[in-house]
DNA sequence: CTGTATCCATGATGATACTG
DNA sequence: CAGTATCATCATGGATACAG
């Protein structure tokens, strides 16, 4: 039995409010596609496999409300536009890089 | 840019297969629940709030194929049984406690 | 390029009742 | 207590076409 920080009603409470926000099919592979450099449309898509425009769109509207990505639109011709990590989203690279971390160990574990 | 340690295939990859095993809209919230010590059924429903005994039921079985949980039947009148984190399951705590911490941390800045 | 709109199929979930 | 069965509903996502 670990010992807890938080009562256990607290940690599910936390729980839930950290998969609000992160949960879902998508949200953490599109803030990892992001994470590592993706900025365009095109490049985020490339990057995240089998997700389809409409449902990037509708994601990416979604972690621009909760303040994780910012869309910035430049007037360039034809027009460009960029999402980027905003600085609140790097309070979240320790959980995405333990996950991350945690998907790998699993990878070699299943393999043998 | 952070530095990472994969490439951004490569934490694509991992991060699906994280998200494979503790994906959807259950699982990390039944594994906080028995982490936090629930281990009857009725305990753990009793903890995920509004989780019906149909996808409990069919989410523990897909914990347990994924060596996370062990379900142990105890010959009592009547009958008890026991759901419990494996060893191997151990290894998803530091993952698990980074998220439960986002979720306070975030909840706090939302207040504010 | 960066999306949006529409239509449709599917799987996930809810409600309720029931069993060993 | 620990589930299963059945039916209905609903959200998610796929395919395709189209727009600024």
């Amino acid at each position: 039995m670990p010992q807890e920080d938080y009562s256990a009603e607290q940690a599910m409470r936390y729980m839930q409010d950290t998969l609000y926000v992160t949960g879902g099919k998508w949200k953490l592979l599109i803030l990892t596609a992001i994470h590592a450099g993706s900025k365009r449309f095109k490049e985020i898509q490339g990057s995240v496999p089998g997700i389809t425009a409409k449902v990037l769109s509708k994601e990416l509207k979604d972690l621009e409300l909760n303040k994780l990505i910012t869309r910035t639109v430049y007037d360039t011709t034809p027009v460009t536009i960029e999402y980027e990590g905003t600085e609140y989203c790097q309070s979240l690279n320790t959980m995405i890089n333990e996950m991350i971390k945690w998907g790998a160990m699993h990878r070699k574990q299943i393999r043998d």
